[in-house]
DNA sequence: CAGGATCCGTTTCGATACTG
DNA sequence: CAGTATCGAAACGGATCCTG
Protein backbone atom coordinates (compact mmCIF):
# COMPACT_ATOMS: atom_id res chain seq x y z
CA UNK A 1 0.00 0.00 0.00
CA UNK A 2 1.21 3.58 -0.68
CA UNK A 3 3.02 4.44 2.18
CA UNK A 4 0.91 8.11 2.24
CA UNK A 5 -2.03 6.08 3.33
CA UNK A 6 -0.29 4.09 5.39
CA UNK A 7 1.06 6.58 7.56
CA UNK A 8 -2.70 8.23 7.93
CA UNK A 9 -4.44 5.32 8.47
CA UNK A 10 -5.07 5.93 12.23
CA UNK A 11 -4.90 9.64 12.36
CA UNK A 12 -7.40 11.00 14.51
CA UNK A 13 -8.80 13.90 12.52
CA UNK A 14 -11.35 16.90 13.41
CA UNK A 15 -13.95 17.75 11.09
CA UNK A 16 -15.76 20.72 13.53
CA UNK A 17 -19.14 18.89 13.36
CA UNK A 18 -20.05 21.51 15.37
CA UNK A 19 -20.00 23.41 12.21
CA UNK A 20 -20.41 20.93 9.43
CA UNK A 21 -22.70 18.38 10.87
CA UNK A 22 -25.67 21.18 10.40
CA UNK A 23 -27.94 21.46 7.82
CA UNK A 24 -28.96 25.38 8.80
CA UNK A 25 -25.54 25.74 10.20
CA UNK A 26 -23.73 25.59 6.46
CA UNK A 27 -26.81 27.49 4.81
CA UNK A 28 -26.72 30.50 7.22
CA UNK A 29 -22.76 30.71 6.48
CA UNK A 30 -23.38 30.48 3.17
CA UNK A 31 -25.95 33.38 3.30
CA UNK A 32 -23.42 35.34 4.89
CA UNK A 33 -20.74 34.39 2.92
CA UNK A 34 -22.26 34.65 -0.66
CA UNK A 35 -25.25 36.37 -0.65
CA UNK A 36 -24.46 39.38 2.08
CA UNK A 37 -27.15 38.59 4.58
CA UNK A 38 -26.66 40.33 7.43
CA UNK A 39 -30.14 40.73 9.42
CA UNK A 40 -32.20 38.24 10.94
CA UNK A 41 -35.20 39.05 8.51
CA UNK A 42 -32.78 38.49 5.44
CA UNK A 43 -31.82 34.57 6.49
CA UNK A 44 -35.58 34.18 7.33
CA UNK A 45 -36.02 34.39 3.67
CA UNK A 46 -33.98 31.67 2.63
CA UNK A 47 -35.30 29.59 -0.04
CA UNK A 48 -34.56 27.15 2.44
CA UNK A 49 -37.23 28.07 4.88
CA UNK A 50 -35.66 28.01 8.42
CA UNK A 51 -37.97 28.90 11.59
CA UNK A 52 -37.21 31.53 13.66
CA UNK A 53 -36.15 29.85 16.65
CA UNK A 54 -34.10 27.64 14.61
CA UNK A 55 -32.03 30.38 13.02
CA UNK A 56 -31.97 32.14 16.68
CA UNK A 57 -30.01 29.14 17.78
CA UNK A 58 -27.77 28.94 14.89
CA UNK A 59 -26.81 32.45 15.23
CA UNK A 60 -25.73 32.04 18.54
CA UNK A 61 -23.87 29.14 18.50
CA UNK A 62 -22.01 30.54 15.67
CA UNK A 63 -21.49 34.03 17.66
CA UNK A 64 -20.55 31.81 20.68
CA UNK A 65 -17.93 29.77 18.41
CA UNK A 66 -16.28 33.02 17.19
CA UNK A 67 -17.12 32.81 13.47
CA UNK A 68 -19.78 35.14 13.37
CA UNK A 69 -20.26 38.73 15.39
CA UNK A 70 -23.24 40.37 16.24
CA UNK A 71 -23.75 44.21 16.37
CA UNK A 72 -26.16 46.77 16.44
CA UNK A 73 -27.33 48.75 13.60
CA UNK A 74 -25.69 52.41 13.75
CA UNK A 75 -28.56 54.55 13.80
CA UNK A 76 -31.92 52.17 13.82
CA UNK A 77 -31.40 50.19 17.22
CA UNK A 78 -33.76 47.28 16.66
CA UNK A 79 -31.68 46.22 14.02
CA UNK A 80 -28.91 43.24 14.58
CA UNK A 81 -25.94 43.19 12.17
CA UNK A 82 -24.28 39.76 11.38
CA UNK A 83 -20.89 39.69 10.62
CA UNK A 84 -18.21 36.53 9.77
CA UNK A 85 -15.25 37.31 11.70
CA UNK A 86 -11.80 36.58 10.21
CA UNK A 87 -12.29 32.79 11.61
CA UNK A 88 -15.45 32.74 9.83
CA UNK A 89 -13.93 34.14 6.64
CA UNK A 90 -11.73 31.51 6.65
CA UNK A 91 -14.23 29.32 6.06
CA UNK A 92 -14.37 30.12 3.07
CA UNK A 93 -11.87 27.36 0.64
CA UNK A 94 -14.64 24.77 2.11
CA UNK A 95 -17.60 26.50 0.98
CA UNK A 96 -16.24 26.93 -2.15
CA UNK A 97 -15.08 23.76 -2.74
CA UNK A 98 -18.84 22.69 -1.91
CA UNK A 99 -20.09 25.01 -4.29
CA UNK A 100 -17.50 23.57 -7.08
CA UNK A 101 -18.03 20.12 -6.09
CA UNK A 102 -22.10 20.27 -6.47
CA UNK A 103 -21.89 21.83 -9.58
CA UNK A 104 -20.21 18.94 -10.84
CA UNK A 105 -22.13 16.31 -9.59
CA UNK A 106 -25.35 17.65 -8.84
CA UNK A 107 -27.22 19.73 -11.49
CA UNK A 108 -26.93 23.08 -9.63
CA UNK A 109 -29.03 26.71 -10.81
CA UNK A 110 -25.13 28.71 -9.79
CA UNK A 111 -24.48 30.35 -13.19
CA UNK A 112 -21.70 29.07 -15.64
CA UNK A 113 -19.64 32.60 -15.26
CA UNK A 114 -19.70 32.38 -11.21
CA UNK A 115 -18.53 28.62 -10.94
CA UNK A 116 -15.67 29.83 -13.26
CA UNK A 117 -14.76 32.71 -10.97
CA UNK A 118 -15.15 30.62 -7.87
CA UNK A 119 -12.80 28.21 -9.69
CA UNK A 120 -9.96 30.31 -11.28
CA UNK A 121 -10.39 33.59 -8.95
CA UNK A 122 -10.39 31.86 -5.52
CA UNK A 123 -7.73 34.56 -4.01
CA UNK A 124 -9.92 37.46 -5.29
CA UNK A 125 -13.31 36.15 -4.05
CA UNK A 126 -12.20 35.45 -0.65
CA UNK A 127 -10.77 39.00 -0.29
CA UNK A 128 -13.61 40.39 -0.90
CA UNK A 129 -15.58 38.09 1.15
CA UNK A 130 -12.99 39.36 3.87
CA UNK A 131 -13.51 42.91 2.95
CA UNK A 132 -16.81 42.56 3.08
CA UNK A 133 -17.30 41.68 6.45
CA UNK A 134 -13.89 42.10 8.86
CA UNK A 135 -12.70 44.65 7.17
CA UNK A 136 -16.68 46.85 6.99
CA UNK A 137 -17.40 48.21 10.29
CA UNK A 138 -20.48 50.22 8.52
CA UNK A 139 -23.53 48.99 7.96
CA UNK A 140 -25.52 48.06 5.25
CA UNK A 141 -29.02 48.87 3.80
CA UNK B 1 -19.13 47.54 -3.00
CA UNK B 2 -17.05 45.42 -4.56
CA UNK B 3 -18.20 44.26 -8.19
CA UNK B 4 -17.59 40.51 -7.05
CA UNK B 5 -19.92 40.70 -4.25
CA UNK B 6 -22.24 42.57 -5.96
CA UNK B 7 -22.94 40.17 -8.67
CA UNK B 8 -22.83 37.06 -6.69
CA UNK B 9 -25.54 38.54 -4.18
CA UNK B 10 -28.37 36.51 -5.27
CA UNK B 11 -26.94 33.41 -6.72
CA UNK B 12 -28.59 30.14 -5.67
CA UNK B 13 -25.45 28.30 -4.64
CA UNK B 14 -26.17 24.31 -4.17
CA UNK B 15 -24.45 23.38 -1.12
CA UNK B 16 -25.16 19.66 -1.47
CA UNK B 17 -26.61 19.32 2.13
CA UNK B 18 -27.73 15.42 2.00
CA UNK B 19 -23.71 15.28 2.42
CA UNK B 20 -22.86 18.19 4.42
CA UNK B 21 -26.13 18.75 6.45
CA UNK B 22 -25.72 15.68 8.64
CA UNK B 23 -22.44 14.73 11.38
CA UNK B 24 -22.47 10.93 10.75
CA UNK B 25 -22.37 10.98 6.74
CA UNK B 26 -19.11 13.24 7.09
CA UNK B 27 -17.69 10.78 9.55
CA UNK B 28 -18.19 7.94 7.25
CA UNK B 29 -16.77 9.33 4.38
CA UNK B 30 -14.12 10.66 6.91
CA UNK B 31 -13.15 6.91 8.08
CA UNK B 32 -13.07 5.79 4.06
CA UNK B 33 -11.33 8.78 3.01
CA UNK B 34 -8.54 9.21 5.75
CA UNK B 35 -8.92 5.68 7.98
CA UNK B 36 -8.92 2.89 4.79
CA UNK B 37 -12.02 1.65 6.69
CA UNK B 38 -14.09 -0.63 4.40
CA UNK B 39 -16.05 -2.42 6.45
CA UNK B 40 -19.41 -2.37 8.37
CA UNK B 41 -17.83 -3.33 11.97
CA UNK B 42 -15.00 -1.05 10.94
CA UNK B 43 -16.64 2.01 10.72
CA UNK B 44 -18.73 1.06 13.58
CA UNK B 45 -15.47 0.96 15.81
CA UNK B 46 -15.03 4.79 15.04
CA UNK B 47 -14.53 7.32 18.01
CA UNK B 48 -17.55 8.78 17.74
CA UNK B 49 -19.62 5.69 18.09
CA UNK B 50 -22.16 5.66 15.31
CA UNK B 51 -25.02 3.47 16.22
CA UNK B 52 -25.35 0.25 13.58
CA UNK B 53 -29.26 1.61 12.07
CA UNK B 54 -27.79 5.05 11.71
CA UNK B 55 -24.44 3.33 9.88
CA UNK B 56 -26.98 1.72 7.51
CA UNK B 57 -29.09 4.46 6.90
CA UNK B 58 -25.53 6.25 5.73
CA UNK B 59 -24.24 3.45 4.00
CA UNK B 60 -27.66 3.13 1.76
CA UNK B 61 -28.00 6.90 1.08
CA UNK B 62 -24.10 7.41 0.08
CA UNK B 63 -24.22 4.37 -2.27
CA UNK B 64 -28.00 5.79 -3.48
CA UNK B 65 -25.91 9.34 -4.05
CA UNK B 66 -23.36 7.53 -6.01
CA UNK B 67 -20.39 8.08 -3.44
CA UNK B 68 -19.91 4.89 -2.29
CA UNK B 69 -20.11 1.64 -3.86
CA UNK B 70 -21.03 -1.44 -1.87
CA UNK B 71 -19.41 -4.76 -2.90
CA UNK B 72 -18.84 -8.15 -1.85
CA UNK B 73 -16.02 -9.73 -0.30
CA UNK B 74 -13.93 -12.38 -2.38
CA UNK B 75 -14.30 -15.32 0.02
CA UNK B 76 -16.00 -14.18 2.71
CA UNK B 77 -19.35 -13.59 1.25
CA UNK B 78 -20.86 -12.32 4.83
CA UNK B 79 -18.86 -9.31 4.45
CA UNK B 80 -19.29 -6.34 2.12
CA UNK B 81 -16.70 -4.03 1.28
CA UNK B 82 -17.48 -0.24 0.51
CA UNK B 83 -15.50 2.37 -1.05
CA UNK B 84 -15.51 5.81 -2.36
CA UNK B 85 -16.80 6.02 -6.17
CA UNK B 86 -15.31 8.82 -8.20
CA UNK B 87 -17.33 11.26 -7.07
CA UNK B 88 -16.88 9.95 -3.41
CA UNK B 89 -13.00 10.89 -4.12
CA UNK B 90 -13.49 14.66 -5.73
CA UNK B 91 -15.07 15.36 -2.03
CA UNK B 92 -11.43 15.06 -1.05
CA UNK B 93 -10.80 18.74 -1.55
CA UNK B 94 -13.22 19.77 0.82
CA UNK B 95 -12.69 17.14 3.94
CA UNK B 96 -9.14 18.32 3.00
CA UNK B 97 -10.04 21.77 3.87
CA UNK B 98 -11.85 21.31 6.75
CA UNK B 99 -9.87 19.60 8.68
CA UNK B 100 -6.85 22.36 8.17
CA UNK B 101 -9.52 25.00 9.17
CA UNK B 102 -10.31 22.78 12.01
CA UNK B 103 -6.62 22.25 13.14
CA UNK B 104 -6.16 26.10 12.95
CA UNK B 105 -9.01 26.96 14.99
CA UNK B 106 -9.75 24.40 17.59
CA UNK B 107 -7.10 22.11 18.89
CA UNK B 108 -7.05 18.96 16.77
CA UNK B 109 -5.28 16.03 17.85
CA UNK B 110 -3.99 15.51 14.21
CA UNK B 111 0.15 15.63 14.18
CA UNK B 112 1.49 18.28 12.60
CA UNK B 113 3.50 16.33 9.97
CA UNK B 114 0.15 14.91 8.37
CA UNK B 115 -1.31 18.38 7.98
CA UNK B 116 1.42 19.95 6.59
CA UNK B 117 1.29 16.96 3.95
CA UNK B 118 -2.31 18.06 3.48
CA UNK B 119 -1.69 21.51 2.99
CA UNK B 120 1.84 21.05 0.80
CA UNK B 121 0.94 18.03 -0.99
CA UNK B 122 -2.59 17.76 -1.15
CA UNK B 123 -2.32 16.54 -5.19
CA UNK B 124 -0.41 13.25 -4.12
CA UNK B 125 -2.68 12.91 -0.94
CA UNK B 126 -5.92 12.65 -3.43
CA UNK B 127 -4.16 10.64 -6.04
CA UNK B 128 -3.85 7.88 -3.43
CA UNK B 129 -6.67 8.21 -2.26
CA UNK B 130 -8.49 7.52 -5.29
CA UNK B 131 -5.78 4.39 -5.76
CA UNK B 132 -6.92 2.96 -2.36
CA UNK B 133 -10.62 3.02 -3.74
CA UNK B 134 -11.35 3.48 -7.53
CA UNK B 135 -8.39 1.78 -8.74
CA UNK B 136 -8.62 -1.09 -6.07
CA UNK B 137 -10.82 -3.64 -6.96
CA UNK B 138 -8.66 -6.25 -4.47
CA UNK B 139 -10.27 -6.69 -1.00
CA UNK B 140 -8.30 -5.74 2.11
CA UNK B 141 -7.44 -7.88 5.20
C1' DC C 1 -41.93 46.87 12.89
C1' DA C 2 -37.25 43.96 13.97
C1' DG C 3 -35.41 40.39 16.69
C1' DG C 4 -36.15 37.00 19.16
C1' DA C 5 -38.58 33.64 23.05
C1' DT C 6 -42.06 30.26 24.16
C1' DC C 7 -45.19 26.62 23.53
C1' DC C 8 -46.50 22.39 21.19
C1' DG C 9 -47.72 18.73 17.66
C1' DT C 10 -44.92 16.10 14.48
C1' DT C 11 -40.94 14.21 12.50
C1' DT C 12 -36.49 12.45 12.73
C1' DC C 13 -32.71 10.56 15.22
C1' DG C 14 -30.22 7.24 17.61
C1' DA C 15 -29.26 3.54 21.55
C1' DT C 16 -30.39 -1.01 22.47
C1' DA C 17 -31.96 -5.46 21.49
C1' DC C 18 -32.56 -8.67 18.22
C1' DT C 19 -32.26 -11.59 13.70
C1' DG C 20 -30.56 -14.00 9.18
C1' DC D 1 -20.76 -10.07 10.79
C1' DA D 2 -24.10 -7.16 8.68
C1' DG D 3 -27.73 -5.38 9.19
C1' DT D 4 -33.31 -4.62 11.00
C1' DA D 5 -37.04 -3.57 14.69
C1' DT D 6 -38.41 -1.05 18.41
C1' DC D 7 -39.14 2.82 21.04
C1' DG D 8 -37.79 6.89 23.88
C1' DA D 9 -35.34 11.37 23.20
C1' DA D 10 -34.26 15.18 20.68
C1' DA D 11 -34.86 18.33 16.96
C1' DC D 12 -37.85 20.64 13.91
C1' DG D 13 -41.63 23.66 12.07
C1' DG D 14 -45.14 26.77 12.81
C1' DA D 15 -47.78 29.78 15.33
C1' DT D 16 -47.91 33.04 18.60
C1' DC D 17 -46.33 36.14 22.03
C1' DC D 18 -43.15 39.49 23.92
C1' DT D 19 -40.01 43.51 24.24
C1' DG D 20 -37.73 47.66 22.81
Amino acid sequence: MDPVNERRSDCPISLSLEVFGDRWTLLVIRDLMFKNRRQFRDFLRAEEGIASNVLADRLRRLTDAGIVTKTQHLTDARRSIYRLTQKGVELAPILIEIVLWAARHERTAAPAEELAQLRDDRAHVIASIRNAHVGEPETPT
